[in-house]
RNA sequence: GCGGCGGUCGUCUAGCCUGGUCUAGGACGCCGGCCUUCCAAGCCGGAGAUCCCGGGUUCAAAUCCCGGCCGCCGCACCA
């Protein structure tokens, strides 16, 4: 018996939404191509996220395009070049493969975390540790970096860089100039879609898990203070979201909870009430793109599976008949772990400010140097003078100073009247301060949901047509175009219809080939949802049907007409029958 | 990365064990024609296969042997 995922994955192959890359040379691992449909596909699903998570945000999110080549340097200070490794060491009498430190760990009982390929090594061969399995000798331990290699320009340790694993640096990196762009208000929201690369291990799963995809990703800032977030809730109503914690897991538990965005952050389920928001509008997503409700929900991370910059991270679970459990996104809380690691790497400021409510008065030390009088005593040696003073801060030299019990001050072993050196308090009036913006993630795989569109779309008649179901803005090809005989004059129309509905940008193609029911039966394949017939009363009225793929229903409608319609039910979301156009009784 | 199984037209598959008659057969799909007044009809014709790749054994390899690649399953891995 065919499973319903090898139907899916055949029909995908078979007419050309995607198969496995580089084929005509045997194909490589974790590597597809998307076909004609695929792209289509694909390019349908960015535009939907990008409609619901950018478009409907304009006032707070929008969308840059940043490398995939990044110097090494990005991801030391991300921490992926530290953590986005395994130590891997192999059994050299059976073969089987260990996570080094989680070997030594459980043998030895010690922290075995950050260690270094040559020091778990040691500890392997200094404890005599051997393979769980079989008792062999284990061989030296291997460093994975899941980061694919490159250099920048010629070859050199120092242009070491690598292909980004998440697109989420870009954004980081980003962060000062889109603030100031967006005139320094939070919340703030920058958006990207683009190709990355993680060289996986041992990639399995077909177009599910690949080593080279297209991420879609929002960076999230807010103020932890001020998160600004309770309208946005508030506009989702009574809209729920499943969700199962980490304490459920922990007990077994595998029935999700259902709650409000607003509840689940009220009642400390969701600890960012941004992360909250924007998991709702993933959940909203993923319906538009054919999943139910009920076949999907946030599973939380356990701590121990936390990545090393998120303080709480749920995975949104869609139930798969290939896969099973298919995380399609992740939403991360970041906090400020990014950006400090930034502004600490590269010394920039990615400091966000905060109008104070009421100004701050603080008592601040004023140190002034009587720089004429320095030039008076010391003459030719007032620039050493200078110096010297200048080598220490203003707080140093002030409590040299106060603390001071001769008339003169020793300053980088230079005596100096004391003076010279006026120390006076002032208060100043402090309005704003400066603050690292938390940060939440939520992060789209494409191809999964692609997949993931297609399965569920996926339907077989009872008399055995498959059909797949995507909803009309989701479908590759919006119509198709077929004369009922392939002669004169029903082509020539056919032609005509066909024209404009390509100068109206809507993808669709003409048909005359076959019995009418083998082209409806074509079309149904891969999901177009409308297809316009050019049959004998064409002739006489100049109307066409239109025949609605799921309910093979169909409706006349002029042909100067069609265009117009196709909008409607592509774009607006209009039923065709809906329109006031004549059903065609079959 | 280890172990098991597998890889033949676009798809599914016959052949492999027992090497030759395989210039690789079939079905579906595709293309052209005929027919056809709305749901994979019929008839005729056609295109389409580096038999995964490389090496070996042999007079002779899709077939036997070795290595590699890819896929599936199990183990491991999956920030």
């Amino acid at each position: 018996m065919t499973s319903l995922g090898e139907k899916v994955l055949d029909l995908a192959t078979r007419r050309g939404f995607l198969w496995q890359s580089f084929e005509i040379y045997g194909g490589v691992a974790g590597f597809y191509d998307l076909g004609p449909l695929g792209s289509l596909l694909k390019r349908n699903i960015v535009e939907l996220w990008r409609k619901l998570f950018v478009k409907k945000h304009q006032e707070m999110v929008v969308e840059i395009e940043t490398p995939v080549i990044t110097p090494a340097v990005v991801f030391r200070a991300s921490g992926h070049e530290e953590h986005f490794t395994d130590y891997a060491v192999q059994c050299t009498k059976c073969g089987r493969l260990y996570r080094a430190d989680h070997l030594v760990q459980e043998a030895l009982g010690i922290e075995a975390e950050g260690l270094t390929a040559e020091e778990l090594s040691k500890l392997i061969r200094d404890h005599g540790i051997r393979c769980p399995a079989c008792g062999g000798e284990l061989g030296e331990v291997k460093k994975f970096l899941l980061l694919f290699t490159t250099h920048i320009g010629p070859y050199s340790p120092e242009n070491l860089a690598y292909l980004r694993p998440e697109a989420a640096q870009g954004m980081f990196v980003n962060f000062k100039r889109v603030y100031e762009l967006m005139r320094r208000k939070l919340p703030l929201g920058i958006a990207q879609v683009g190709r990355v690369a993680r060289n996986e291990i041992s990639p399995r799963q077909g177009p599910v898990r690949l080593r080279e995809f297209t991420i879609m990703e929002i960076e999230f800032f807010y103020d932890p203070e001020n998160p600004r977030a309770d309208d946005y809730l508030q506009s989702l109503g009574s809209y729920r979201i499943r969700i199962l914690t980490a304490e459920q897991r922990g007990r077994g538990e595998e029935k999700p909870i259902e709650v409000t965005p607003l509840e689940a952050y009220r009642e400390g389920i969701v600890v960012s009430p941004w992360l909250s928001y924007w998991m709702a509008i993933a959940s909203m997503f993923l319906e538009l793109l054919g999943v139910p409700q009920s076949r999907m929900y946030f599973e939380e991370k356990m701590p121990s599976e936390l990545a090393h910059y998120s303080k709480q991270t749920f995975d949104q679970i869609v139930l798969t008949d290939r896969f099973g459990k298919l995380e399609v996104s992740g939403h991360a809380y970041r906090h400020s772990y990014d950006l400090e690691r930034h502004a600490k790497f590269s010394g920039a400021d990615l400091y966000a400010i905060r109008q104070l409510a009421e100004p701050k008065e603080v008592k601040k030390l004023v140190v002034r140097v009587d720089k004429k009088r320095v030039l008076e005593l010391f003459k030719d040696r007032a620039r050493d003078v200078f110096r010297a003073l200048a080598s220490v801060s203003s707080e140093e030299l002030a409590n040299l100073v106060r603390s001071s019990t001769t008339p003169t001050i020793s300053v980088g072993g230079v005596e100096i009247p004391r003076d010279v050196v006026k120390v006076e308090e002032a208060v100043e009036r402090i309005h704003v301060e400066k603050f690292i913006p938390h940060v939440v993630e939520p992060s789209f795989g494409a191809e999964r949901l692609l997949y993931i569109a297609l399965e569920y779309a996926y339907s077989e008649d009872s008399d055995g047509r498959v059909v797949l179901r995507l909803p009309p803005y989701l479908a590759p090809i919006k119509a198709a175009v077929l004369p009922l005989l392939s002669r004169e004059p029903m082509l020539s129309i056919a032609r005509e219809v066909l024209k404009s509905l390509f100068e109206a940008g809507i993808e669709s193609y003409l048909d005359a080939s076959g019995s009418i029911g083998r082209r409806y039966a074509r079309a149904d394949e891969i999901g177009v949802p409308f297809a316009i017939t050019i049959d004998h009363e064409t002739l006489e009225s100049r109307t066409v049907t239109i025949r609605d793929r799921d309910s093979r229903r169909q409706v006349r409608v002029p042909v100067d007409d069609v265009v117009r319609v196709l909008k409607l039910c592509v774009y607006e979301g209009r039923n065709l029958f809906e329109l006031g156009y004549p059903p065609l009784n079959s």
